[in-house]
DNA sequence: AGATCCATGTAAGACGTTACATGATTTG
DNA sequence: CAAATCATGTAACGTCTTACATGGATCT
C-alpha cells in the first residue's frame, strides 16, 4: 500500500493512459508528490507485475520515437485499487532525518544547527508552493483540494513554529565545534567510518 | 541515516548502557517515537555491527536472568554519530497511505471516507498526548523541546483542519457503494487479487 | 501448569534505490 | 557533433519487517 504499484494504479484512474516514462514524470509533480515518488526502478517492474496480473493493459506506440508502452487501466485494475484504498490503511510513517538531529542540537555545533533549519524552512517553503501552484493549475475534485489543504495546513504550522522558536534551539547549540571532535573541514559526504574502527 | 543504526546509538549517546531489548521498548516511548521505530530484527544486527566497528563495547550481565548485553558507547562512536548528525542530511519521507486515500475520495464510499478520518484524527489525537506526556515526564534538553514543540504545532494543526473541512470530502465521497463493486463484506483482510485476474 | 514477559538471534521475503546497459531523438 | 531528453529495462545492493527458534523467569 502506498507503494509503486499503488501510484501506478493512481496514475491510471479516470481513463488516463500513459507510459511508464510519464507516469514517474506526473508523479514528480503531481497531487501524491511530498507523498512517494518511486524511481523508474520501481515504475517499470510494477507495470510489468500489474500487466500479468490483469490489473492493466499495454498497448505499443511506436509513433516517431522509439518503442514507448502505454498503459491502461482494466475494470479488474479499478476494483482492485478502490478495494485496495478501502481496506484497513497501513499507518503513515514519517521519516525526518532534520527533526531526529534536531533532538541532539545540544551537542551540534551552532552553525550547522542554524543551517540545519534555515534549510528546513527552504524545503517546507517550496513544497508550500509547489502545493499552491497544483490549486491554482487545474480544477482538482474534492479529494485533492482536501489533501492539498491539509497539506498546507500542516506545513504552514511547520514554518511557523521554525520561525519562532529557533533561536532557542540555536542558543542552546555547541559555540565550539572542536568540542565534539568536528572541525570545519566536515562538511563533505566523506565517510566518517574511515579511521574510526580495526 | 535515520537506520537502525544511528537509533541505538541515540539511545546510548550521554553515557547510557543498556541492552538491545531495552532500546527497543525505549524506542517505543522515547522523543524519537513518531520518527522511527525499528523492529529487533533491525535492532540485534545493528548492535552487533557496530561493535564490530569499534562504535560500541559489550558487557554480558547474567544477573538473575538469562544473558543479557549491556551496550556502551565508545568515543569513537560519540564521534561517528555526531558526524553523522552533522554531514549534509537526506530528505525527510512522509509516507501517508490515509492522504493517498483521501485523494480519491470522490471515488469511495462515504461511511469508508468518514470512518478513515475519524481514525485519523484518533492516531493523531494520541499522538499528541504521547507528546505532552512525553514534556511533562522529564526535564528535556532544548533539542528536546524543539522537536516536541514542532511535532505538537504541527499535529493540532493537522487535527484542526481535518475536523474543519472533513464535511466536505465526506460530501463528495460515494453514497452508494455498489457502483465501485464494493459491498459492505470487504472489511476484512481478504487479498482483494484472487480471483481478479487470469 | 500454562501464559506471559524477558531476551537474543536468524532466515526468508518484500520493497526500494542506485547504477548500469542500450539506443533513438532532439537541441545547442 | 555533443549533450540532454526520451524511453525501457536489469542487476546489485541495502534495509526493514515478519516469522521462526530458543529458553529462562515470573505471574496467575
Amino acid at each position: 500500500m502506498l507503494d509503486a504499484r499503488m501510484l501506478c494504479l493512481a496514475a491510471l484512474m479516470g481513463g488516463r493512459e500513459v507510459s511508464g516514462y510519464d507516469i514517474k514524470k506526473e508523479l514528480e509533480r503531481g497531487a501524491a508528490t511530498g507523498l512517494y515518488d518511486p524511481s523508474f526502478g520501481s515504475i517499470y517492474p510494477a507495470l510489468a507485475r500489474l500487466t500479468e496480473e490483469g490489473y492493466l493493459v499495454v498497448r505499443s506506440e511506436d509513433a516517431g520515437r522509439r518503442d514507448r508502452k502505454i498503459y491502461a487501466m482494466t475494470t479488474a485494475g479499478r476494483t482492485y485499487f478502490l478495494r485496495t484504498l478501502t481496506a484497513p490503511l497501513p499507518d503513515e510513517k514519517y521519516r525526518s532525518p532534520f527533526l531526529f538531529a534536531m533532538l541532539f542540537a545540544d551537542e551540534l555545533p551552532r552553525s550547522r544547527v542554524r543551517a540545519m533549519i534555515d534549510r528546513q524552512i527552504d524545503l517546507w517553503d517550496q513544497k508550500v508552493d509547489a502545493i499552491r501552484d497544483l490549486s491554482t493549475d487545474q480544477s482538482p475534485c474534492a479529494g485533492e483540494t482536501f489533501v492539498n489543504g491539509f497539506g498546507l495546513a500542516t506545513l504552514l504550522a511547520g514554518l511557523e513554529f521554525l520561525k519562532r522558536h529557533r533561536a532557542r534551539v540555536e542558543d542552546a547549540a555547541l559555540v565550539d565545534p572542536s568540542a565534539v571532535g568536528i572541525d570545519a573541514s566536515h562538511t563533505s559526504f566523506s565517510k566518517a567510518a574511515s579511521g574510526a574502527a580495526e
